[in-house]
DNA sequence: ATGGAATATTATGTCAGACAACTTTGTGGT
DNA sequence: ACCACAAAGTTGTCTGACATAATATTCCAT
């Protein structure tokens, strides 16, 4: 990866260590080089290192010593999400050790109901979009994805949408809009009969529920999300740095 | 609040801040004091400021936009949780909107079982510290939840500990211990007859389990927590910003 | 008056260099 | 072998400057 200057350079460099630890270059327990190494390696200042370590330490992902050196998290590879990327569902079973793979399922158009309109900031009936896809672990289906998205957002034709896609691409290629930030909400819920229809495992058994709402520029809703799967399989870890 | 020498002092901006926002000072949606401002203010350099900030916009507080300025996030008020005390039971009663208080139920000594010898390092049979406590909202019980720590650890009288203290303070004072970070494991399950006697709600329910992994220095195992709640009463809601 | 281009202002992002605070390691003397 | 001290290395903080982006203002041409 090269420095480019699309996106904030701090977060360049947030992602190219964020790599280098997912790629194991940096071990788990091991110190990394030290601010003013990197600022020389990457060819970018260290007040730009700190702002993406700051953020890297922020996630769990490092742990910082004063006088000491900086060191990447022992327990890294036993989360199976980090706080920038719960929503993300197959950084979600990747992170399992699987191997993350997409199946469309369907695409629909269908009026919007009361709870949606509140939500997405819509007249109730409304047209939504309705896109449901699977996510596999290794041929294995684990997560059912419902996606609801006003039609009215829609700047290309509906029959040209890739299902497999992830989800903040086809916001981009679809509907020209970034996401700004989500709100997920983590919800228990027990195994119903159109999630058992697809994911293995007896009905009435519990199973985690992720609620996502997404916005894009101006705090303004673009979708809803709903994906359930069985956390007996696919765990939900998280890591949190103290102070 | 005051800007000591303790902890960092990035950390004090960055909590000074934080109440800020939780106490209405600054308001969902608006545009805090610019960088400037806040370092002439709270007598620190910009570049401290800008720590603090940080960290802040990589928890989802605040929104930053070059050329334009810092804004709260519209939907703080809607989140319950965040990455930074995901584990913090009472934020996360408060974070609902309601008073939170603790309830000392048991404190009690056994052997570990093999699963917990193995999380937290220890032989098989070694003595744990066995905490339950039950988390009200409101005079409302919500939360039952489990700590079991290694008895060799305890630097103070067993009959000494406060079960109403913060689990944070409790190990300062009687493990003389700084936790440094935790691993949470989110998992849906049903109500069992040991949580229903203290939790309201019918049994057999889907509710939400987190299971805690406390560490502290040099990556040492210090406790192990089970924390179940009725998360349709009480919802785990967390935010993320986009990049 | 009005619309639009140029300019000024203000904010965050990046850079450079310096010193402070802290930790570890090495050195030398006893 | 032990202890005090110095040295080196790393993160934390400070200062000042410029770059970049968004917004507000000014001014001119229509």
């Amino acid at each position: 990866m090269r420095i480019l200057q699309s996106k904030s350079i701090a977060n360049q460099v947030d992602e190219i260590l964020l790599e280098r630890i997912r790629d194991g270059i940096y071990l788990p327990g091991s110190r990394i080089p030290s601010e003013s190494e990197l600022s020389d390696e990457l060819g970018v200042s260290r007040a730009t290192v700190r702002t993406a370590l700051a953020k890297l330490a922020a996630n769990g992902f490092i742990l910082r010593k004063q006088g000491n050196g900086t060191y990447v998290n022992e327990h890294v590879n036993e989360t199976s999400a980090h706080f920038g990327n719960l929503w993300d569902l197959a950084e979600l079973i990747s992170g399992n050790g699987y191997n993350p793979s997409i199946r469309f399922l369907s695409i629909d158009r269908r009026p919007a109901t009361e709870k949606e309109a509140l939500v997405l900031a819509l007249e109730e009936g409304e047209e939504l979009i309705c896109l449901q896809r699977l996510f596999y672990a290794d041929q294995q289906p684990v997560i059912l994805a419902d996606n609801v998205i006003p039609y009215s957002l829609l700047r290309a034709p509906i029959e040209n949408i890739d299902g497999k896609l992830h989800i903040r691409e086809i916001f981009e290629q679809y509907f020209h809009q970034k996401i700004s930030f989500v709100l997920t909400d983590i919800r228990s819920t027990l195994m119903a009969a159109d999630a058992q229809e697809f994911l293995s495992g007896k009905a009435g058994r519990a199973i985690l529920q992720l609620q996502t709402i997404f916005y894009g520029k101006n705090n303004m809703p673009l979708a809803l999300g709903v994906n359930v799967f069985d956390d007996s399989f696919l765990h939900l870890s998280l890591a949190q740095a103290w102070s």
